[in-house]
DNA sequence: ATCTGCCAGATTGCATGCAACAACGCCCGA
DNA sequence: TCGGGCGTTGTTGCATGCAATCTGGCAGAT
């Protein structure tokens, strides 16, 4: 989709568009904090364009449950409480393994070479030691395949709503090396899955996936303080 | 002489809201035809706000699934083939249910209350043979109760997106009055199972009331049938 | 001193004007 | 007659101006 990502900021891409992805790039990299406030006009200056497609990417993204959108007072980005990480979790465990399960057995040759591609550039990323920012975007893209995978749009416009969310939560941040490392053979191995159209082998692996993450994110928030939680 | 819509008009909404429910109401009674180019100027007279706000409500349907945008051509009601229709009753089925045994240990009493209210109406409007058009609107909010009754916001916003799209499809036209009156009672059986917080109950009847309505509106795909509902 | 009411600043929401793009039909040439 | 290129028209997308609303602070009364 969008074209070689070059260093110069020419983008041919529309100003809605280009906020959006600009939000959204903002939002994933932690740039703004959760619970921060957006405004248009300051947006809108600093991305480049008018307040209108400003106002366009913040209703999609509230559609899209980024941030939260109060009539007349303003759009936040969404505060995530413990409690929701743990229930998004919840839901993506139950959801994202059924919807693999759905989608690989009608992927085409292009959606598992894509997989495979994302799969170890994610790989190369973590043998350098590199920005694990980076790794959010590649990790989103490399489930939304799965999703778009299906070649169901509707499929696909339900869970981007579930998963995107995950993306505030900007989970490869709190990975130990460990996790990290298991979650790249997941990747691995759902490549596989994919390739061999197996849907069940997949819906297993990604629930395995997911609950690895919830495990390797929730238990400690500060390794250097954390005393009293630890592995029971 | 701006509101031709009747006396009792009484919009406190922003005309960003008006313009989405006029729009939603209209699509989900049919007045808008699948694949009827939508021209904003023309929408924005008859609801009788400015195009920027119909521009929003466009936008967030699309966001829902329930219109297609492309760009500088316009938006159109999506149009389901009957490809469509089979995988969306067959990510329902998936879902739906599990959705419900996540939502019903969390549901409130209020929610159980109006989850029996509307099953309640639902009910006397099929007794009276009444127009199936506004069964739709009330299971819709049925269904969106259990969504929205997990207290999770983003299971909400995820699941919404998956079941929304379904109003197109206007299911209860072409329901016969044997798949009608079964669909009642699965409703009623829901609502039991709500107030006794019963999740798997609850899932396993909610993935019968999906396979059942899938098994109702598929088998018989009348091109011709139009409007005209026949109360008297 | 605290609380209530008001005023001012700021921000959002809406309306409208203008430019860009796409679809359609026409004219011209082969 | 048929195909290709081009102008025209209509619609979308963006920018900006204005009004409505909300927030915060200050003055005054109790």
């Amino acid at each position: 989709m969008t074209s070689p990502t070059g260093p110069a900021d020419t983008t041919p891409a529309d100003a809605s568009e280009r906020a959006y992805t600009a939000l959204l790039s903002r939002i994933s990299a932690g740039e703004i904090s959760a619970g921060e406030r957006l405004f248009e006009q300051s947006l809108a200056e600093a991305i480049g364009v008018s307040r209108t497609p400003v106002r366009d990417a913040l209703k999609r993204l509230a559609a899209e449950g980024l941030v939260d959108i109060h009539p007349h007072r303003g759009a936040q980005v969404v505060s995530f409480t413990p409690e929701d990480v743990t229930a998004l979790y919840a839901m993506r465990a139950e959801f994202e393994p059924v919807a693999a399960r759905l989608a690989v057995p009608e992927m085409t040759d292009t959606d598992v070479a894509r997989l495979a591609e994302l799969s170890a550039r994610m790989e190369r990323i973590v043998e350098e030691g590199a920005d694990p920012g980076g790794l959010t975007t590649l990790n989103n893209e490399f489930h939304a395949v799965f999703v778009e995978g299906s070649g169901n749009r509707h499929l696909a416009i339900a869970l981007q709503a579930l998963f995107r969310p995950a993306v505030v939560t900007r989970t490869f941040r709190q990975y130990d090396p460990r996790a990290l490392q298991r979650s790249m053979q997941h990747h691995a191995e759902l490549v596989e899955a994919a390739a061999a159209r197996d849907g069940e082998w997949a819906e297993a692996v990604m629930r395995a996936h997911i609950l690895s993450a919830r495990h390797a994110t929730s238990p400690h928030r500060d390794p250097t303080e954390d005393a009293t939680v630890r592995h029971a």
